[in-house]
Order: structure tokens, then C-alpha cells, then sequence
DNA sequence: CTAAGTTTTTATAAAATCTTTATAGAATCT
DNA sequence: AGATTCTATAAAGATTTTATAAAAACTTAG
């Protein structure tokens, strides 16, 4: 898998710098924003993994920028706060915060903290569901089914219709699929392909002789839509 | 909705009653157990919306308690203890559970903690009794019954139908059936498996030679449905 | 220690899948 | 239009994967 990525939202440059180093070497990408407008706008463009926010930011209050946030982001969002109020914590849980810790925070805590809630959230959204039309592939569970019902495809057609699916109205040339689904070595191989793509269209076309997903480019490749 | 339901393992009868008063005057159920083992067996029988586990119990560390819950209780898990200790703490999370209170706790930030465990519980999912037609696989009491009699299964077999429960029509890869089954080192067994998936079958399928849900994906692994 | 039950190992036939070849039709280029 | 390249499809052959039985090794309870 991918590393997780976490966005920090906070201006103290001694509190980014931990956070950073020691995310960093425990196998996390770090991405930094110092205040409130500049996060929001990172979280938007490039959705992270989990968020750390600080409450206390110059230009607009955490509260404020987790009730903003919560609007659009599901995954985890973990506030960090001088206040060691009662009220401020139960506010911002009610407002949609995973989980508050106050400065000074223990690092191993905090990380223990961000396994916990990646660990959760990861476990709630397995949704990696492509649908296109009567079409639906799950590539969590490694099923396609077509007007609900499973089509039962062999492993590599399933690989094939799965680097389609990640790849949605991209054209795909002949080389990039055979590296992908073969494996190096078989770039030259295009008849494979051929015959697969073939039998892929007489699984999940209504028409296997005018397919509406496996669209042929000519020359090129393919493209799924 | 019907009230949530909250179990409380804890021996300290003064939190017992402050945790009963406040979670009740909240609109919580609340049950109560004083010994880890008498927690285990509640939360057995009847399975809360969310435990409150005390780490000090007289009878077994609530570690322990803990791990032994998390391999088929998946609903919120909230710890507290006197201890404020850094390696409690990170240890008990990366165990599973979802929260880490210490003592004295403030009644206002409990409450709201609860509240965003049990709001974030209710998204996911949590079975502790599979069916499947004819097929009734309990994993709490570890039985299997077919059309209501208990089927008798070896250890690997439950091990291994146990596993395909918990992942209901999701294709398994025989490397990761064997490493959650037989363990690490065991990933390119495929023989065994496909010697107890076989005497699974004959088991549990109305007729092995045509089987229902125990499904092959061949070159791949398996799929319960 | 024995006996019953369970797991591991071996062997083999059957099934499923993948590769290769052949050929006809479609698309593209000049 | 004709030549050339590209594509689709069927089907035979080769290979891999799977199912099953049964023997061997190991475990456990009495």
C-alpha cells in the first residue's frame, strides 16, 4: 500500500517541525499548511489520509475550520489545543473531530492515536466501487457484477478489466496494459490482449460486436468508460 | 432509534455509580460487570452498542480483556484507567481500543467521547453471527449449524470457515488465507488448502461437487458467500 | 502405550486457464 | 481503389490449477 498521507494544519514552526519529523520516519507523507484558509484549500485540492488541526490558528478558529471541513471530509481529523477546557473538547468532538489532545502532547501517544484512527477509517470506507452503468466492480472484494449478478472472470481477465476500471475513459496503449497485466517482457505480445479483450467484451457487453465499454482505439489502444 | 446500549467493566462501585447516573440521565442503557470475566460473558450474550473497560480489574489485566473482545467484538471499545502512562496508552490503542481516558475523568468530555465513537460505530458494520441460507456460523460461541444442527468441525476447519465469515463475498488470495489460518511461513501451502476447503465442502455444501458457498477463483483463492 | 482424531504429505486425474496459430474482416494510408 | 496494417474470433495445444483419495506423521485423551 501506499504511504498515508497527513495534512497539519498549524502555525507554530516548532510544532510542524515535530510533527513532521516524526511522522516522516515512521512512514507517513507530511503535507503542511500554517493557517486556516491555506489548509482548507490543501484539504480541497488533494484530499489527505487523516488531517491534525490546531485550534488555536491566527486567521480563523479550529472550530470553525472543522465544521467547514466536515461538510466535505470524512476520514479522520485530529485536534491539537493548548485549551485544556472541557468545553472546547466536547465541542469539537460534537462538531465531527476524531479525537483532541492537548499541547504538550506525547509523541507516541499522538502516533498511537493516528494508527487507531487510520486503522478505523480504513476499515469503514472499503468502497473502491467502480460502476459504469449496469456495470460494477469492487476491487476491495475483487467481484464484477453486471444488472447485480456476478460475471465470473479468470484472473487475468479480472487484472485487465481491473487496470481498466482504475484507469476510467483513459486511453491505454497496447504496451502500458501488457506491462501491467503480464509484466514486463510481454510488451510486444498485443494478440493477447486481443483475444482477452475479446472475451472480456462477451462477459460484460450487452452487445459483444458494438461494446459500450471496451471501446477499441484504433493503433493505440483501448479505453473503458 | 432505540437506546444505545453501553456495558461497564469496571470493580470501583463509586464509578460504577457515577458512570451509571450520568450515562443513564443521558438516555444510554446501561449494564454493568465487575469482573473481567464477568464482562467477557456479558458482552458474549448480549453485545453492547459500545464497553467501558476498566485496565485495573482484580481478576485479569483489561489488556488482556481487550485483546480477547477485539477478536470478535468490532464495536467501540473505550479504556480507562488510572494510569496515565505513555506505554499503556499507545499499547492499548494499537490493541483496538477506540479511546483512552485516565482518572479522574471529566463527566462532560466521557459523554462526548461517547458519543463520537458510537456516531462514527454506526457507519461500519458488525456481525457476530454469519448466515448464509442454510448456513449459521456464530463467532462468539464458535459453533457452526446446518439447516439448525450444529455441524462438527476441526480446529483448521472452523479456523478457516471462521475467516471466510468474517469476509462474506469477498475473494480471499490462498497466500492470505494461509497466512491468517496457518500463519506466517505457510503462504505457499496452497495443497493444504485446498485439502480443507475440501473437507469443509463435504461438510457444509448440500452437494461438495457443486458448491454454494465455498467458491473457487481459480489462479486467485476462494470466496464464501 | 494405545487408539482415535487430526494434520501434513504424496500422488494422480480432471478441470480450467493461458498461449499459440490461423483466418477473415475492418480500418487506415497513399 | 488497392495495399497494408490492425483487429476480432475461433479453436487446438500446452500449461497451470484444482479436487480428491489415501498414506504417513503427528497430537491428544484415556
Amino acid at each position: 500500500m501506499n504511504k498515508a498521507e497527513i495534512l497539519i494544519i498549524d502555525d507554530e514552526p516548532q510544532i510542524q517541525k515535530l510533527l513532521q519529523i516524526n511522522l516522516e520516519s515512521n512512514d507517513y507523507k507530511v503535507v503542511q499548511a500554517r493557517t486556516a484558509k491555506e489548509g482548507i484549500l490543501m484539504a480541497a485540492n488533494h484530499p489527505p489520509d487523516l488531517i491534525i488541526l490546531d485550534i488555536g490558528l491566527p486567521d480563523k478558529s479550529g472550530h470553525e475550520v472543522l465544521s467547514e471541513l466536515r461538510h466535505w471530509y470524512a476520514k479522520p481529523i485530529i485536534i491539537l489545543s493548548v485549551l485544556d477546557n472541557e468545553k472546547d473538547i466536547v465541542s469539537a468532538l460534537d462538531t465531527g473531530a476524531t479525537d483532541y489532545l492537548t499541547k504538550p502532547f506525547r509523541t507516541g501517544e499522538l502516533l498511537a492515536r493516528i494508527r487507531a484512527a487510520i486503522r478505523r477509517s480504513q476499515t469503514a470506507v472499503n468502497a473502491s466501487v467502480v460502476t459504469a452503468n449496469e456495470l460494477e466492480i469492487d476491487l476491495v472484494a475483487r467481484i464484477v457484477k453486471r444488472n447485480n449478478e456476478i460475471v465470473k472472470l479468470t484472473a487475468t481477465e479480472y487484472n485487465l478489466l481491473a487496470l481498466f476500471a482504475k484507469n476510467e475513459s483513459k486511453v491505454l496503449t497496447h504496451q502500458y496494459i501488457l506491462k501491467e497485466v503480464w509484466g514486463y517482457g510481454y510488451q510486444t505480445e498485443t494478440q493477447y490482449l486481443r483475444v482477452f479483450v475479446g472475451s472480456l467484451r462477451k462477459k460484460i457487453e450487452e452487445n459483444p460486436n458494438n461494446p459500450q465499454h471496451l471501446i477499441t482505439e484504433s493503433g493505440v489502444g483501448y479505453r473503458f468508460q
